[in-house]
DNA sequence: CACTTCACGATTGTTAACAATCTTTGTCAA
DNA sequence: TTGACAAAGATTGTTAACAATCGTGAAGTG
């Protein structure tokens, strides 16, 4: 694995800043992350096009851009939504996670030294802070993105995108079928597994992971449903 | 894991048969799977206007899409050119697919119930015949895609993705840094880690499909490069 | 001869008008 | 009241013209 990934937003990635469109992605993409935007809820282009003050053009590629990643899904002539993950999904999004995340992890802890662990240190800080002033839409984003930065701390551009791409969805899941309390990780599984990894403890460290996404996946409920919202403009608004 | 996967293409997957640029996206593909299209080669959006008798907007969507899968490249105000990856993506492509691919093997020769082996069974006698018949295009296609099916025989949807990332970015870095010979896996290791999977021994499905990569891995030579082409009409005409 | 500059052609990026489709609303009849 | 039907409005899809940028090659200058 080699050096370090800068750029962690979607359009980024791959596509040189550009610019207008990138920006539109990443408010939907962190907005989701948030669980401010609700599955279903209806992006109409022109709400979208006042939001972000652009023509159309990019707002339909943004869009475009994000039904390829799954996040929403685009309906003919009938306009784009916010994917909603059915309970079929869920289950392959967490078999997915669970064939990928643990080997990951057993990997970090065996030679943790090309890994860049600060990122880790430095978020898990991020965490707690959230946690102390009870900001909820943070903690649930920071509380996803842990898994993301695990996966980006390899250096890897492939790991950090297929995991990123998990567990968007899985954020999606958890505000559909998730308890209220639990949209977040618990408090120290996280730091818990980082000290694994630390510590150079392979096997410790992939079962802290596996039991921890079995208590995610545990404290879903298949059968309650949220309602979708149509805000917008108040909820992309300001960043 | 649940039902079977239908549909292999990457418009469709996602998008419902959007079917202009889903035709476009496919066949662009499908012509770098082949190594058909060598990395660099401008893909100018007239060019593609005329190839598939569709308006520019098509084209365009066309090659965001396929951007956002990594296959092409989008320079700014300079066009869009089929993805060239350096040592240092082929480096994580490999290691990416050495995180996911042996815990991938290593599960369905636990349960291959669950799973569907024909695919798997009839792919191979397609690989069997095109070796025969001498058809080189369709025996590196067949012999990136055993991989993609491996994914898909376990009816998940991100893993299925996740998989043909990684076989596309390999089948371009085969084609660039390749010998011309090993364009394509050795005979008979796919059908040795199918067998392994049937008669359910993780163990060795396992240790056939790590030394299997290794293989792959070890024909590349990270000097040579091979030289972009720019026909397209004629590569991309007929299906 | 080498190098810079400038103008032209070709290619990509953007916009706005137009067409097609869906949704809603209002009307009428059973 | 309920249902079907139709027209109007709103939304998405498409096209073509226009603007901006880039690459090339000719002309000119040192």
């Amino acid at each position: 694995m080699s050096s370090k990934l800068k750029e962690s937003t979607i359009a980024s990635s791959n596509l040189k800043s550009r610019s207008d469109e990138g920006i539109i992605v990443e408010r939907i993409y962190k907005a989701v992350m948030e669980q401010r935007l609700a599955p279903k809820t209806k992006l109409s282009e022109a709400r979208l096009c006042e939001t972000f003050g652009v023509g159309r053009m990019h707002v339909r590629r943004a869009l475009l851009l994000l039904a390829s990643q799954g996040i929403i899904e685009l309906q003919s002539n009938r306009g784009a939504y916010v994917a909603c993950p059915d309970e079929s999904e869920a289950n392959d999004v967490f078999a997915a996670r669970m064939l990928i995340e643990p080997p990951l992890v057993r990997q970090m802890a065996q030679s943790p030294d090309n890994i860049d662990l600060t990122l880790l240190t430095d978020h898990i800080a991020l965490e707690d802070a959230a946690r102390k002033m009870n900001e909820r839409t943070e903690i649930i984003r920071l509380s996803g993105e842990f898994h993301t930065k695990l996966a980006q701390s390899t250096g890897n551009k492939f790991v950090f995108r297929m995991m990123r791409e998990l567990v968007t969805r899985t954020s999606l899941i958890v505000g559909l079928f998730g308890s209220s309390e639990n949209a977040s990780c618990p408090d120290d599984e996280h730091s818990n597994i980082l000290e694994a990894i630390r510590l150079r403890n392979p096997e410790l460290a992939e079962k802290l992971l596996i039991s921890h996404l079995n208590h995610i996946q545990s404290g879903l409920d298949m059968t309650s449903r949220q309602a979708p919202q149509d805000d917008l403009a108040a909820i992309l608004g300001s960043e």
